[in-house]
DNA sequence: ACTAATAACATTTTT
DNA sequence: TGTTATTAGT
């Protein structure tokens, strides 16, 4: 125990070693939170507390492994792994299910993700014969997350005038029938959305006295990480669970809350205080990440907003470099600038390429970095975009899953009603849906019996239909008999999926099958992970598999390429508690950062302040900010004038080009325009007579700065894999093993065979593990070597 | 029922 | 520009 404390500085320590009653942990950027967030919860640990009555809350999935594992490292993988650690979502997901019955729902409710919410809002728009462009899918989906968030169900939607004022103002004086519909159509497909797996938490505490004492009684300790970011329904679990105890612990920076339009109060952050009088507030001011010239270039942007709670980050490492502020004409040079630094700086500096990060605000701005990477022979990796299970291909196979596990879900039938093609297209699913409305089923009841509900299809259809119905059934009665990965393999052959995927050689089909391989690959992983956790009685069943993944994003899939030497381009949001050595923020230009569409309110600017703190912070020795005078969006050319928030760093910490210099030296003579209330007009003509200029001489001199024209040629197709690799990550062949056969696991390290039982696919080994002990392990699914 | 063509559209996104 | 969703045509 001692050896830890020694490795925190004195506020740290503070925070760790109070424990009597709830505490707020103001965590500067890099001022090593998870750290004491580790510390706090191993401390407990020693202090007698068991680890089952432990509660910690995160908002990723990579963020409650990490700090599992650096628990674990601390007091052993047995112990760690008894915790109640991970992302709200998950946890809530896990206790929702075993309460299921007390809410009216089954404990197999499938989750809806946000595309599935909506379509299904989009097809009930429909419905009403509303006009989906005032009822907007997307926009109804944010209100309806938004009341979910604040705990507003249909029903108390009724005695709020105020929310329907904003609705009718909005012009969508409907929302509360949508809403009441939606739920509904949830509830009778036994399907439950992101926002309700903490809404029905809530109600199933409110409504349940007894459940709620049970688990208030349960949690002896709950910690919460990035506390800025929860939201209403977040925080009130919180309290409620914390009632009894008053041992409460949140950690978070309201710096850096950067989701609130995702529903994140930061409120509660700044209130803390308030909902517990009795709380102690610690601050970490230390920054350890970066240089000093970053850390007062952050600080001196930040303190340009208003509502933020007071603290001095300092950091005691080198000055360093200013923070260089690079200027181009266009967002193609900006790329090319970036890219030439990089090859630079990796020589200059000896950085390696994974030293290197460019931050964007957002997501388009890839292409044209991408290119200019490529072109240059850089490797890099992208995070963003779609995910993996997004795709289409994945999604396809997953609703096969939903399907077989809950026929009621509305939304997986929709998609594999007729994928693979099998003749029943949308005139006759129209029908069923119709039908469906009209009587009051599910689609999964019209087509189990479409006479009764009077189905008005052909004779042929009705063979399709009933095809499909028997497909589905028999995959589901294969269902409590296979394990996952070879229920997955059945439904990929039996659905025709593999007939469909696993044929052509176009560089799509073969990327589709791809996917559905690394589909394949990550079940049978699931499974030989589990199987090694809950040990040998363990079937891993499909079930578990899709409750593991409905939560699972693509930031938590691809680890793989995580050791390989690339530079890293993301979204300023998602690098939120990453580090790199050297940083590029691109497009810091008006109307993209801060983005047009936060400028409107004073709390949109500061939070996009606030996201270019995280930006700058992410930074370890240097700090580039890069703008275009001219950039292509949307499909045209638009001029841009450099970003106001360049204003808020004090100029000494700034390395700022002659342009920008020439452009803004002459109106801050004129008068001292405020970043909030710059009318944008009044810089722009001058500006771009400056640009003129510049380009003119560009011409004269005849020495452009760079190339002109980027041919671009689009990578080509990923390395072709083996035609047969459906079969390439198979189990190994174990049939050589005997006892007293030495292993090598992938996990566990070295060991030696001391038994063995079962045959075929059940054949299982006992393994005594030189340091991780004896383990009984399906073969099937181990992940080992035999060594000799 | 399927394909091709075109219109509409477009922040950020831990779950 | 690039994607996605609806529509018109076969």
């Amino acid at each position: 125990m001692e050896q830890f404390l020694n490795q925190l500085n004195e506020s740290q320590k503070a925070a760790v070693l109070y424990n009597e009653g709830p505490s707020l942990v103001i965590a500067g950027a890099g001022s090593g939170k998870t750290r004491v967030l580790t510390y706090k919860i191993a401390c407990l640990l020693k202090q007698g507390f068991a680890p089952s009555s432990i509660l910690a809350l995160t908002f990723t999935n990579k963020a409650a492994r990490e700090m599992k594992d650096r628990i674990a490292q601390i007091v052993g993988s047995e112990m760690s792994n008894r915790l109640w650690m991970g992302t709200f979502h998950s946890i809530f997901y896990r206790i929702l299910r075993m309460e299921a019955d007390k809410i009216g729902f089954t404990e197999n409710f499938t989750i809806y993700d946000s595309s599935d919410s909506k379509n299904l809002l989009k097809t009930i728009i429909k419905e009403l014969r509303l006009d989906d462009k005032t009822y907007n899918p997307k926009k109804v989906h944010a209100r309806i997350s938004e009341l979910k968030n604040n705990l507003v169900t249909p029903q108390s939607y009724e005695g709020r005038g105020d929310l329907h004022k904003e609705d009718m103002a909005k012009k969508m004086p409907l929302i509360k029938d949508i809403y009441a519909i939606y739920v509904n159509r949830c509830r009778k497909a036994g399907a439950m959305d992101f926002d309700d797996l903490l809404l029905y938490t809530n109600i199933l505490f409110r409504d349940n006295p007894g459940v709620l004492a049970k688990f208030q009684h349960y949690f002896k300790f709950i910690l919460v990480d990035e506390y800025q970011d929860t939201n209403f329904a977040q925080h009130l679990i919180v309290k409620k669970l914390a009632e009894k105890h008053h041992r409460v612990c949140v950690v978070g920076d309201d710096a850096q809350s950067i989701y609130s339009f995702r529903g994140a109060n930061i409120e509660n952050i700044l209130r803390f205080k308030e909902n517990y009088p009795e709380a102690r507030i610690f601050k970490l001011e230390q920054n350890y990440r970066s240089t000093q010239n970053i850390v007062k270039a952050a600080n001196s942007l930040i303190e340009k907003n208003k509502e933020q709670i007071k603290k001095s980050v300092f950091s005691e490492n080198d000055e360093g470099n200013r923070v260089k502020v690079l200027s181009a004409y266009s967002d193609l040079e900006e790329s090319s600038i970036i890219a030439n630094a990089i090859t630079d700086l990796r020589k200059s500096e000896k950085s390696d390429y994974r030293d290197f990060a460019i931050l964007y605000r957002t997501n388009a701005q890839s292409r044209s970095l991408e290119e200019a990477l490529r072109k240059r022979n850089i490797p890099y990796k992208i995070f963003g975009g779609l995910s993996f299970y997004q795709r289409k291909e994945i999604k396809d196979v997953i609703a096969y899953f939903r399907l077989i596990t809950n026929p009621f879900d509305e939304e997986a039938f929709k998609r594999i009603i007729n994928y693979p093609a099998r003749g029943i297209g949308d005139t006759t699913v129209n029908k069923i849906a119709e039908c469906a409305l009209s009587q009051g089923v599910s689609y999964w009841g019209v087509i189990s019996d479409p006479l009764r509900y009077n189905l008005p299809v052909n004779a042929g259809t009705a063979t399709k239909l009933a095809g499909f119905r028997q497909l589905i059934e028999e995959l589901a009665a294969e269902l409590n008999e296979k394990d996952a990965y070879s229920m997955a393999d059945t439904v990929i052959k039996k659905s025709g999926i593999y007939n469909d995927i696993f044929q052509g050689s176009s560089p799509e089909e073969l990327t589709r099958k791809q996917n559905v391989e690394e589909l394949l690959k990550g079940i049978y992983e699931f499974c030989s992970i589990k199987q090694e956790e809950e040990g040998d009685e363990f079937t891993c069943n499909l079930n578990s598999f899709l409750q593991e993944i409905s939560l699972l994003t693509d930031m938590d899939t691809d680890n793989k390429n995580e050791n390989k030497d690339r530079v890293t381009l993301m979204t300023v949001h998602s690098s939120k508690g990453l580090e790199f050595k050297t940083v590029f923020i691109a497009g810091m230009e008006e109307e993209l950062f801060p983005s047009s569409m936060s400028t409107g309110t004073a709390e949109g600017l500061e939070e996009e302040r606030r996201l270019f703190y995280v930006a700058i912070t992410r930074a370890e020795q240097n700090c580039f900010v890069s703008y275009a005078k001219s950039r292509f969006r949307n499909g045209s050319s638009n001029f841009c004038n450099p970003s106001r928030f360049l204003k808020d760093i004090d100029s000494e910490l700034l390395d700022l080009p002659e342009d920008y210099k020439m452009l803004y030296g002459r109106v801050s003579q004129q008068e001292n325009i405020s970043p909030f209330d710059t009318p944008f007009s009044r810089q722009t003509s001058g500006y771009n007579l400056k640009m003129k200029q510049e380009r003119e001489r560009e011409k004269v001199t005849g020495t452009p700065r760079f190339k002109a024209s980027f041919p671009s040629v689009r990578e080509a197709a990923k390395p072709a894999v083996n035609p047969n690799s459906i079969s390439s990550h198979t189990p190994q062949d174990y049939s050589d093993i005997q006892v007293n056969t030495f292993v090598e696991h992938e996990k566990f390290g070295i060991g030696k065979v001391t038994a063995l039982e079962g045959i075929g696919s059940n054949r299982k080994a006992t393994i005594s593990f030189k340091n991780s002990g004896e383990r009984c392990i399906l073969l099937k699914y181990a992940r080992m070597k035999i060594i000799d």
